[in-house]
DNA sequence: CGCCCCATGTAACCAGTTACATGATTTT
DNA sequence: AAAATCATGTAACTGGTTACATGGGGCG
């Protein structure tokens, strides 16, 4: 249930309402983890329940009002607690893995069209991944001295574009690989 | 509903049973999908149902009966058809970057010995992918003229090696950055 | 007038995990 | 005698996705 801990960190980091919980799960914390608004909204509700998190509703002019959630003390308790905790390493799940032992059964021409597509979005998700880098971390806008906070997140955001490095080089061997089998078999 | 046709694929190299795939999802199908055979079990029996499979009860010698499943003409129809469609390129999740955030707010000793951890099994599966290439594939016991299949499984193995080559050395990145902060920081 | 942004939610569904259950055979 | 392997499954639960729903404000 990594969802409710991620919350606590980017409301330990900033409290705010859970639409802007979601935009960030588009941005830097969707670097490593996704989650809808609707999965947020019933979470944040459930972790409200439960005492994890203090709500505000805060009026707003010219917008609807939002509720901004903070972090309570037992929230703060349950996420040190789960950095206590080890987890599982977890393990990869690639559909397009599946797709290119697929072709061994069917059309190649198909799995090359969809493995350029896939290593665009990874070019995209790289260059998006650099910019805010450049823009965050190590460009002349950056802060200066930068904090705990700061060089930890930098950290996560390099592992984000060596994650999109490798897999851009895999696609790369990947298309190489079946341009060089041609077509290997009709199907039956 | 990949699992699906993970199961087709895996079927179309070997026909075999649920106990036998669910042992193929532990090793090289388990490169990048895993699956419990409790779920193996219920997805072939609406597999089966829905005539995208065939069955055949095997009686063994000294051993429970099996149900040998191997693939129908609407499952080749379904896994092409699949292998013809788009499908989302897949983002990270990956609750050790919240661990990593979530350390700005938390002791970073547990985070250290924590890393410590997954590298080491990043470390182990490492050295398994290696040990398997060589055995299937750049070994001397390798089949010396690969066909299309081996070359598209091997490059998949290798997108897997490269996924534990780059997760070490990020991890590696990840110790000497919390290493460097947990250290006394020099009046600027 | 239509579309996008802000802001919140409900309901139905699906995929996957965990726990429970059985029973023979082979290996240590 | 105990543990592991072969072989099959059910039941309860959890986490996540998709579709549906509402409503004001700003912009072109």
């Amino acid at each position: 249930m990594a969802l409710e801990h991620a919350i606590l960190v980017s409301l330990l980091e900033k409290p705010g309402s859970g639409y802007e919980l979601a935009r960030r799960f588009d941005r830097s914390i969707g670097y490593f983890w996704t989650a809808t608004h609707q999965q947020i909204y019933r979470v944040l509700a459930r972790m409200e329940s439960a005492g994890l998190l203090a709500v505000r509703v805060v009026a707003q002019q010219g917008r609807p009002d939002k509720k901004e959630y903070s972090v309570a003390a037992p929230g703060r308790a349950a996420l040190s607690q789960w950095l206590h905790e080890p987890i599982e390493p977890e393990s990869l799940r690639h559909d397009l893995a599946v797709k290119i032992r697929g072709a061994a059964f069917d059309d190649p021409a198909a799995l090359v069209r969809e493995v350029e597509r896939h290593r665009r979005v990874h070019g995209d998700r790289l260059a998006h991944y650099l910019a805010g880098e450049l823009r965050d971390f190590t460009g002349p806008e950056a802060p200066a001295p930068p904090d705990a906070g700061q060089e930890l997140q930098h950290v996560v955001l390099r592992g984000g574009i060596a994650y999109e490095r490798m897999t851009i080089a895999w696609l790369d061997d990947v298309l190489a690989t079946v341009r060089r089998l041609g077509a290997p078999r009709p199907p039956a």
